[in-house]
DNA sequence: CGATTAATTGATACTTCTCAAATCCTGTGG
DNA sequence: CCACAGGATTTGAGAAGTATCAATTAATCG
């Protein structure tokens, strides 16, 4: 809370603090005027739809300031948590890029800051950064891994190992904050989406976790205290 | 069988019927004879491993005519089949472009023909023809959605409906011979490592599947005979 | 400070896994 | 081409692991 925390983003890309770790990384100075003309400021509050599944975006979000959700609803209309878009990560052009209604719904998980991008500007950009689009790749190819290390998980562990997981992936995603809790809030339900598995089912497991001092919870706010446990528990392969 | 069967790959990319289907589909005449200059003739036997989960490839496979499964190892060592590959498709660019490790190992599921391109050719062709990353991004972007679709599956779905999903999927990816079974042999262990189930598991409800009609099996043979009803068991969203 | 929504706990039913044992099949060498 | 060895498939039985339904209690948001 002071002046240095940019809450909204600035008017220019050349300013924005995400930049360095974003897709537009290495946008050359020209570039980057052209996107910062054409880009718009969004806002999204808690608990509000940014993008939904199956439609066809007209545009692409880099998330200055916020957490998102990526869910798609199964045939019993029951969420699946996919991945997370927090700061500097860009929302929304993977279906732009291959011409395919967007795979998943994009809900904010706290009050959310965007920037955004044309349809026809984000072409530009790849037109004249053929470096951009290598970025985008890399990033592509980067959690083309991390989705077939879920994949193996779900397939293959035990919920109580899936959930040890993913506090550690979420505990690495997101950080914690000073008092040591994940800086992130989600429901027992929406841990129980992330995991595959029923809420009931989650919350029981965490208890369990709980009582075998690996973390600490404090209503929706989840502290590790054992991180080499909860490894242990995980069969954390890589 | 005849002489318009190419198994092995002609020495020029240009004349190679793939082409039009694979990564390489937009490179201009320039490019192409950099990479068919370059580029080697690699056989793999039906078993035989290609890459190796971990390893560091220092090149990429284009398949020119063959079956592959992609795979990773759990922590019991028990295989997570992730993906496939077939004719025209390249093998190993995502590690050597998100500089990591391999994330799956990637092995023959026939004898296979595939031509090998160093990675500094690799990168060339990159540098020289922007489109062919975006092509790459594409395919990229277009197996995220897949995979997207995986996890939501092996997360919601029961094991008997992702395996009659499956059925549909391998149909739809490897087509059927003139007879109507699938083109493609899998053992029972595989078709179980890719609904991410035991094998017995898998055999008891692949003959559930037999015994109502859905499929016909003949040792590894496979035919669907009524896809509908699959559809329904799967409960097919998308 | 209600009114909802979320979290928790219990009881029960199902699904799936595991271990074991008995064929069956496939690929290989003769 | 045939016989054989070894892996693959199949089936059974019992044990775990999870889901589901129901009923409370707790927490959160106007």
């Amino acid at each position: 809370m002071g002046k240095t925390d940019q809450l909204e983003p600035p008017h220019h890309c050349q300013l924005c603090n995400n930049r360095p770790s974003s897709a537009f990384r290495d946008l050359n100075a020209e570039t980057l005027d052209t996107v910062s003309q054409l880009k718009t400021c969004a806002a999204f509050k808690k608990g509000q739809v940014m993008l939904h599944e199956g439609a066809r975006p007209q545009g692409v979000y880099c998330i200055h300031k916020g957490k998102l959700k990526f869910y798609r609803l199964g045939s019993e209309g029951k969420e699946q948590i996919v991945r997370f878009a927090t700061n500097g990560d860009l929302v929304g052009y993977r279906s732009i890029l291959s011409d395919e209604p967007i795979g998943a719904s994009v809900t904010a998980l706290e009050d959310t800051f965007a920037c955004y991008i044309p349809k026809s500007s984000f072409f530009e950009v790849i037109d004249q950064n053929p470096k951009f689009s290598l970025n985008l790749l890399q990033d592509s190819c980067h959690e083309l891994g991390e989705a077939g290390k879920m994949i193996t998980s779900l397939a293959q562990k035990t919920v109580r190992q899936r959930l040890a997981e993913i506090f550690l992936v979420l505990r690495a995603t997101f950080g914690e904050d000073h008092e040591g809790y994940l800086d992130l809030k989600l429901t027992r339900e929406e841990i129980a989406n992330m995991v595959g598995t029923a809420t009931e089912s989650a919350i029981r497991l965490i208890s369990e976790l709980r009582s075998e001092g690996a973390i600490h919870t404090a209503g929706r706010r989840i502290k590790i205290e054992d991180p080499s446990t909860l490894r242990d528990l995980a069969a954390v392969v890589d």
